[in-house]
DNA sequence: ATCGACTGTCAGTACTGACTGACATTTAAG
DNA sequence: CTTAAATGTCAGTCAGTACTGACAGTCGAT
């Protein structure tokens, strides 16, 4: 039988998911190969077999379950052109990806140095957030809806704010409880709402 | 001569800093104990014979270099009540604070594991800040200077943008160039004010 | 000159962890 | 049942690494 054409999990991607959950919360180097095959439920022989070495392990796991790219196109489709909705939209899908790939996001922190092209991939979608956003500012402000701001920095504010949230949340969201993510969005966007959009809520 | 006496820096101090700037950059497992002590002008056995093992040598280096909690007081002083001029001075102050200490900062984000209370010494600073401006926006509200809103939450808004933005310049600033903190400081803020002050700018 | 604190050198120990080879066992397909 | 592919077992290699002991050199102070 051909790897991958299991219905159940195959062999292979087990060890992969189980190599993605240890290296997230203890580090490549803090991880063995026999812990990741336990894991997984199968012998390290078996990793082996699969994957020649714990270093091809990671690239493929990396390579296997990196978010895909198919944002932009959903963006420009959905956005309303409302200020307040489209940020809520935004924010809200922004942490819907984040989270769906945070333990590829985690040991993309702790192992910049492991790949050549590792770290440049996984900041890949907070620069396309930044630049369709910046975008979207400047067409809005040309329509006469926003006033006169630095769109890429007020980009750039936007996603970092949303970025330093979702990295609470993720490497240990107990120190900040109380705080909840949904809340955080409503306000923030309220926020940069009155911050920027001309003769809003005065 | 008694260790810390010496004008110029110590042979331990050689040996905690050449740690911390190592392990910052490839974590704790990814130096080893001889690449710390060449990196120090020194031999590996001196390393041992001063800290005794591995470990006790980032535990010495976290207690030794972390930053000191002299915050809150520097604040009561310093803040005029006027919300544009109070923020600029809160970001700086965090961007500098920071900024001095990101070392420390990179190796707690990777070595979370390795010492407990590590993680919560590191993240005690974001915190006051939160707690300080929180008070402050309450503050400022009891005073009819800012418009009604869930003071914590934005308290926590604000300092998780600019702990985005600090991560940003911290794990590789080359990725947004042409995009400065100062640049960043200015636009954010105002935003900020824009969007929490009672009847400005309208 | 000598003493003492500090550091260097070097050989070596003990352990860990990635990785392999030989052989047995399972499992599904024909 | 037979076969082949996948997996398990187990013993073992090899390199790296934290850490030690014995001995020698340096250097400043008395």
């Amino acid at each position: 039988m051909i790897e991958g054409s299991n219905a159940a999990t195959s062999t292979g991607d087990k060890l992969l998911l189980a190599a993605i959950d240890l290296m997230a919360s203890k580090g490549y180097k803090g991880v063995t190969t026999q812990e990741i095959a336990a894991a997984a439920g199968l012998s390290e022989k078996t990793l082996f077999r699969h994957f020649g070495s714990k270093q091809n392990l990671l690239e493929t796991a990396f390579d296997r379950f990196h978010y895909a790219e198919e944002m932009t196109r959903l963006f420009n489709e959905k956005l309303v052109w409302e200020l307040e909705t489209d940020l809520l939209l935004i924010s809200r899908t922004y942490h819907e990806i984040m989270n769906r790939n945070r333990k590829m996001i985690m040991i993309s922190v702790k192992e910049a140095d492991h790949l050549p092209g590792f770290r440049e991939r996984t900041i890949k979608h907070p620069k396309q957030f930044i630049e369709i956003l910046t975008r979207y500012f400047m067409e809005m402000t040309a329509q006469g809806k926003l006033i006169e701001t630095n769109a890429q920095m007020q980009a750039y504010s936007f996603i970092s704010m949303n970025y330093g949230v979702f990295l609470n949340d993720l490497a240990g969201g107990e120190h900040f409880p109380n705080l909840t993510v949904e809340e955080f969005i409503m306000e923030s966007v309220g926020t940069f709402v009155r911050g920027l959009a001309r003769q809003a809520y005065c």
